[in-house]
DNA sequence: CTGAAAGCGCTTACAG
DNA sequence: CTGAAAGCGCTTACAG
């Protein structure tokens, strides 16, 4: 349908004024006199006039619209992140357009060049795989993105993501301190970069410490491979005496798999840590003993970053890491000594 | 920054034909020679080109563009609504602009005028609360809106709700059926229409069968305020037999509490009933017996709704209501006679 | 400070 | 089918 929005010339006219000069009254930094200005927004206000920001984008060259992508939002993780992205660029002024694409690589594309037509500022690419050509096509575009939780190998791409490897490490030398000695690593997807880097943490400390990890599987971030990856450790024979989760929304299942399913007694039998510290993570049923992967911090740089490149396009692209902090909670046998999670 | 995206009018040079022409052969349904067309087509993907839509939209009065207006996504549900409306509107070519607004009044009102500002051709106030004077703004606009989940007693107003009377209804039947005598009311929101008709028809039920609710307390959608009045209402003296939660998300913490606090056996000392179905009803640490309210017809209903308002502006708007069906699981003491969720 | 003019990148009658 | 022209609703040099 076709609604008659009231235009800048509509108020002009009722204000007495020209049409330049409405415009200039709602364009911030423009000088119009204090009479003019007056009678300009009595109008306005008497027929309820916004500037059209379609027609303003058209001629500033600036949407002010920010395109997010994001791969699902069953974990809460992307939902929390979602909201502070949200916020933090309503804040300054920007709107989002919100995609959900999945990790599939052709749909992202489409998606992306959807946002291209949609004239937006920057992209958001929320843990979305991204292809080689569909990095280059951006890159050639010059369009600035961000990839959020999801980084790359390739330092010419600007991304903020967790420690992963430091947190990797941190589990371990947790558990390990717990006297654990039968670690199983139920892993996050090994086809992302946070995946492989959690992984390869856990594994580093474990060499240094000389030891060897009980089992290590990638479950995808998948409730379901997690959940049954957990029975097949268990019924194959002994189980570990430690699972390090790749992140919460799996370590859920993990925990309903031992407990409910196994009727095993966590952490007496097992210990499981996970990552993220959702906000069910603190949930009584859970308790959680996690990596804190702070998604509101995490946004509020991934915004920063992106809104600093929209302002100056020259400036050299960063790779942001934030670190995790251990949250010890009650699904973890804990070490003696421990006392303050800092110290790990 | 501004990025020099290529023009129609420097692929209608490169392809030897007339700006309108490129515009032309990326407008549906207009028509061009076979060999304009093709070369066209290689002009435009030799420059990567594609049509401008802030452009377009402003030619056209229409920006193919939904404004979504999210209370918050705590709730999964909400997660659930705003991915599948989100994947309906992308299919019939709309885009999504996202809002997040807390239930303040005043901070819908602001979001819903930067909606206008921006075009959108239809809103969706999704679970939020909608003052009459923006209701009467939206409609003198003439701008297409439906509520989602979150009706109004005006039947003027589109919306799309669960048939929530119909369901605290069936609810009190199964508890009742069950054998329940005290059974207790931890309500939803009774500030929204959706709380207040859980709880007429959970009453009206239990008033037909001469039976006196235990219990009534509003929680308000809240975690913590469903948790601290399930320990309340144990701690002071005798409790329920039965507890009818207002939504899951509540149930999810009445469970914890429950359980984990009052040391409580669910279902042999109390039953627990929800509304929702969210997916996590269904994960073994709660299965929850619930009011499904299916997420995916209820959205498919809002954005069908939506696109023929948008289409057809002389359309009357209609209040839908999607029937809530019975899920049984594990937290309620169920009806001996009992099979099929279906004889409720 | 302010208005007349040009232009942002398209679409769409209007002729032909 | 196709091009020249007008126009969508603004912003922004350009004079004054």
């Amino acid at each position: 349908m076709r609604v008659s929005r009231t235009t800048a010339a509509e108020v002009a006219k009722l204000a007495g004024v020209s049409q330049p000069t409405v415009s200039r009254v709602f364009m911030p930094g423009s000088k119009v006199s204090a009479d003019k200005q007056r009678r300009v927004r009595e109008a306005a206000m008497k027929l309820g006039y916004r500037p059209n920001t379609l027609a303003r984008s058209l001629n500033t060259g600036r949407s002010r619209t920010i395109g997010i992508v994001l791969a699902y939002l069953k974990n809460p993780f992307y939902t929390e992140a979602l909201e502070k992205l949200s916020a933090e660029f309503h804040e300054h002024g920007y709107h989002i357009m919100t995609f959900f694409a999945s990790n599939l690589t052709d749909e992202v594309d489409g998606v992306v060049e959807d946002l291209l037509a949609h004239q937006v500022d920057g992209i958001i690419l929320a843990s979305v795989s991204v292809s080689n050509e569909l990095t280059k096509r951006l890159q050639d575009h010059g369009i600035p993105f961000v990839l959020f939780n999801r980084g790359q190998e390739d330092p010419s791409i600007a991304s903020v993501t967790a420690a992963n490897f430091e947190g990797g490490r941190l589990a371990a030398k947790f558990l390990l301190a717990g006297g654990h000695a039968k670690i199983a690593h139920i892993a996050g997807w090994q086809k992302s970069l946070n995946g492989r880097e959690r992984k390869a943490g856990f594994l580093a400390e474990m060499v240094k410490q000389g030891m060897e990890p009980f089992h290590i599987v990638d479950c995808e971030y998948s409730r379901v491979k997690a959940h049954k990856e957990t029975l097949d450790l268990f019924r194959s024979g002994k189980g570990p005496d430690a699972i390090f989760v790749g992140n919460d929304h799996m370590a859920f299942a993990v925990l309903e798999a031992l407990r409910l399913e196994l009727g095993l007694n966590v952490p007496r039998d097992v210990s499981v840590i996970g990552y993220d510290d959702v906000a069910m993570a603190a949930w009584k049923t859970f308790d959680l003993t996690t990596l804190r992967q702070p998604a509101n911090r995490m946004a509020e740089a991934t915004v920063k970053m992106l809104l600093s490149m929209i302002e100056n396009p020259e400036i050299a692209t960063k790779c942001i890491e934030i670190e995790s902090q251990l949250v010890v909670r009650s699904t973890t046998r804990n070490p003696h000594n421990w006392r303050d999670p800092g110290v790990f």
